[in-house]
This record gives structure tokens, sequence and C-alpha cells, in this order.
DNA sequence: TGTACATCAGTGAACGCGCGTTCACTGATGTAC
DNA sequence: TGTACATCAGTGAACGCGCGTTCACTGATGTAC
């Protein structure tokens, strides 16, 4: 009782160290960067000693591995939420800017996955497997063209399209910060619409239909 | 002459170093990738001694920001050869290729130019400024879409079309080697033919007019 | 319910390393006279 | 043409640092009996 603190001290074993390292590893990359994430640092913030993540990890790599397949958990989240927000044909558009928002809020976060992905020379998804219930964010995309009208026997049409909204969402995610874009924001009446807009521009939709 | 080995020794003054050094960081960079350029390693790399780069460059970030400037214009060129190499409608598409190909054959470089492009929060190039002639890349895209009948009066939709192009270029630059699009390559007949069909998926052209 | 013991998640000190940067220096160059 | 000297691009040793990882250890937990 008397010995409670304001900080608790945590009990000799952890409960879930690993938890709590990739949490802490979350929070420092946010705080100081990409280049901040060492595996002291981590450990520092996770409040245990440098040698403790060995426990848990097999080495550096494996605990950055973890953190970014979080992000892309997260990502996924964020992109499935957004569709269910909306109706029609304004759900490729929500998930495009969900996507871009998440990039934005959590940049070096988002960092690290793409670097992790470039390591892979992967995105970490399976492009094969159609199924989007199991976390397959690229299949979240592509199911929801087919469901506005893009033909799914047109296989090959259906990929290119869905490879040229992730590429054109990816790209507008690492450059919607920038100066440069700050008058064509201004001009449009914000960061969203700005973000709308350039989507509108993109190969976003299947077919340019009734647009 | 007898003293003239295989390596002829350098001169105790250099010439010119700075030259050398951002040549030494681009070979290192290319043959270790982007975390093994440390200042170090760059004059160990031209012959000099860990010292001798600060009487060219005020800190690391400085040379850093040399190199990241040349893959600029280094990108910049590819894009104008690429541009002048073809005639019409097949100019943008030739460029974003161009586009493409230069961060798959450089990509340690591309990164660099990209992260110090995050850290300026902007592009190095100046949009305000409509002359190409003068090294700006951006402009370059933008004039082509303007002279394949993009009517420059209504700028904003130029802009939009400007920036949309880009993302979907650099997202493809960062994705194009990926695993999961290697089927897809080989269904539409190797790498040239896929980034041409994802380019035509994109709202690269500034109108669907005759397509 | 109590005790012996295996298990395992932590500690903390130590290792060797490469880093960015500073410093007093030295060697080469070029200019003034 | 020759010499004194200022300039400045190099050297190499040293600094303090934080890193990833290893190691022998210790404290807590849970299970067998």
């Amino acid at each position: 009782m008397s010995e409670a603190k304001t900080i608790e001290p945590r009990p000799y074993h952890h409960g879930d160290l690993r938890r709590a390292l990739v949490d802490a590893a979350r929070r420092l990359l946010e705080a100081e960067g990409p280049s901040a994430l060492s595996l002291r640092a981590v450990a520092r913030e996770a409040g245990v000693s440098p040698a403790a993540p060995y426990h848990h990890f097999k080495d550096k790599a494996e605990l950055l591995d973890a953190v970014a397949h979080e992000g892309w958990e997260m990502l996924q989240m964020a992109m499935t939420d957004a569709k269910a927000g909306v109706e029609g044909r304004e759900q490729l558009t929500s998930i495009g800017i969900a996507y871009v928002c998440f990039a934005r809020d959590n940049p070096a976060l988002y960092r690290v996955m793409y670097d992790a992905a470039r390591d892979k020379e992967a995105l970490p998804m399976d492009v094969e497997d159609a199924n989007p219930e199991n976390g397959n964010a690229y299949c979240l995309v592509r199911d929801t063209m087919i469901e506005q009208g893009a033909d799914p026997r047109a296989e090959t049409h259906l990929e290119l399209a869905t490879v040229a909204a992730w590429c054109g969402a990816h790209g507008l995610a690492e450059m919607a910060g920038f100066k440069q874009f700050d008058h064509l924001k201004a001009e449009l009446g914000g960061e969203r619409p700005f973000l709308d807009a350039v989507f509108r521009h993109m190969g976003l939709f299947p077919t340019h239909a009734h647009d």
C-alpha cells in the first residue's frame, strides 16, 4: 500500500513484454522518428534492460517486423472502417482517403511498414488470396471495385486497376504533406477536398461510365 | 615512372574532392544500400581521411543533400531524354516509364532523394516556376500535358492531373519490384508492358478523349 | 498444504564496433616583391 | 628567376557516444509429489 508510488513498480515478470515492446516501439517511432528506433531505446521506453527483448525477439529485425506487421493491420482496419462508413461509389475514394490519412497520422510507422515491404520485395498480403476477411487490404480494394461494377472476369484489367489505385494512394500518401501543394489545398478548400480531387484524377474507379 | 603503380598515388591536393565525394557516395549507395552511407565510409571510398570532407561540407547532412540534389538532376535528365525519344501521345507514358526505371536502377539513390524531400516537405522543384529549361521535372510533366491537349487555362485541373501522375509514378516506382506482380508481368509479356498497362490505368492523360 | 525443483523471463555489466566531429598538424600551392 | 609567406586542402589521432548482442546471473512462477 504505502509502497505504491505514482508509477507502480512493475513486477519482475512483466506479463506481456512482447506487447509492451511493440507498443513502446510505436510510441518512440512517432515521437522521435524512425532513426531513433534502436533496440536499446525500445527497451528503455518499455522500462526493461537492454537484454530483455531477446527473450521475445530473435534480433532487432524481428522486432521491427512485428511493428511493421501491426502497422499493416492497423491500416487495413482503417480502410475497412472507411469502406463501411459510406455507400456506393463513395467507397473507393473513402478507402483511399483513409489510406492517406493513416500515413499522414503515422508517418514514421508508415515508413517502417514500407521498409519491411521493400526488404521482402512484397506487400505483406497475398494477392492470390481473394478473401478480405483474413486481413487483406489489397483484396479489400479489389473487391470494392467489383462491387462497383468492374467485371470480375476481366481479371487482368481488374488487377491493373487495383495496382494503379494502390500506387496512386501510396504516392499521394508520401506527397500530400509537401509544401508545393499548399496553394492547391487552399484553392480547393482544405486537405480533404484536395485528396478527393487528386483521387478523382487517378484511375481509382474501374470504369469511367457515368462519372 | 617506376613509381607509378596500378593505382596511381593521388597527389596531396585532390583537385576536386567535392565531386569525388559525391561520386563515392553514389557508388557506395548502390553497392551497399542507404544504411552504409556514413561520412567515414564515403571518405574511405574516396581514399581520403575521415576529416577531409569537412573542408567541403558543413556536416553529413550537407553531403547527403548534395547527393540527393544530383539524383534529382539525373532523374530530370532521364525524363527529358524519354520525352525527346518519342512523339505525341506516347510522351507521357515514356516519361513515366523513364521515371520508374530510374528508381529501379538506382533504388538507394532514389530513397535518399525522397528522404531529403520529406525533410524539406517539398519536392526539390518550384511549382511556381513554369520554365522546364532550368531543371524542373515537375513542369516537364505539366507542359507535356499541355502539349497533348490539356487546357492550360484550367490551371487547377492541370495541376491536379500533374500531381496525380506524379504520385502514380512514385507509387509504381516503389512497388514495381514487388513479387506480387510477377504473374501480372508474365501475363502481359514483361516488365515494360506491365508498366505501360499500369500507367494506362492511371490518370496519366489530361483527357480521355480519343483513347 | 508444504516443499523441492525445473523453467524461464528478467538483470546488469561487458564486448567490440563504427559513427560524427574536432583538433593541432603538415604539405602543397600561388602570389607579392 | 628566386624567395618569403599567406592560404588552404589535406592528415591522423583522439573524443565521446550509442549501438546490437552476449553472458553469467537471479528472481519469480508453477508443477510434481
